[in-house]
DNA sequence: AACTATTTATAAG
DNA sequence: TCTTATAAATAGT
């Protein structure tokens, strides 16, 4: 019986469970690449899947530490995007839309960012509001048309 | 012998691989909310894990069957957003950049607003409004919030 | 930058 | 929604 014990030798140790707080120095370089990555490839998918417009915008840290990370530009607070149809097609849409309107929805300061869909279904009704008074200040920019409130086309 | 053959009664067939293209009906909707739940949250980490700032804004489609899926106001172009520490200031950064870099290559030259805090400047009345509701729903939401994940360590 | 063992996300049910 | 099996992402090397 030449059974061979597998020798237990596992040439990784596969990926490791992490707690979700700051990284530093090369760590967190490299999982900020993969990461990245990962964002933009879930964005893009969702887009295709789903006929979503998406738009993601990241920022590294403007470090303060300028000697020492800098060296190649690279804590300099670059911008990487992801847009479809277009970063600025999505930004528009966001601005004109008015969903930014309530300040705090980011997912730290007061909620999950999981949570701001619901947070965001809260505000419905003060949305509502708003909505009201944005037409309210529309009309009053161009009081000099006289014409039918309808028209389509 | 007493072989108990397994009978193969998997409970569900796990997770399928399916093909990156366009779904429709409930199957989107679904898929949708889960992604988008997944994407708010990889953002979200990559926030914590790399102290970077990130905005992310997902519009679904402006359904033209109207009637067959706007029922219960679904297919209407609803704006969902993610950002750390804020959805403005990161659009904001991306949109100063963004000028400089290039003149315009979006087709919304004249209507991009310059800066989110001029656009908002439009809304300032309408934004009070708004801060009225927006305190009245903090105050009944903070009520059942219960921290949970997040601002781990 | 490539490799895997493992954790995590998620398609179906 | 909630579950569960599996595909996909990714931490550590």
């Amino acid at each position: 019986m030449d059974m061979v014990i597998p020798k237990k030798t596992k040439k990784t140790q596969g990926r490791q469970k992490i707690e979700v707080k700051q990284l530093d120095g090369t760590k967190r370089q490299v999982t900020f690449s993969k990461r990245r990555a990962g964002l933009f490839k879930k964005a893009s998918e969702l887009c295709v899947l789903c006929g979503a417009e998406v738009a993601v915008m990241v920022i590294t840290e403007k470090d303060k530490d300028k000697d020492k990370e800098n060296e190649k530009g690279k804590g300099k607070g670059k911008t990487y995007c992801f847009g479809h149809p277009d970063v600025d097609t999505v930004v528009n849409r966001y601005l004109s839309e008015n969903k930014n309107n309530y300040e705090d929805n980011s997912g730290f300061g007061d909620s999950l960012p999981v949570d701001v869909n619901e947070f965001n279904r809260q505000y419905a009704e003060a949305e509502k509001v708003l909505e009201k008074e944005k037409r309210h200040l529309a009309r009053s920019s161009r009081r000099r048309r006289k014409e039918e409130e309808v028209m389509v086309g």
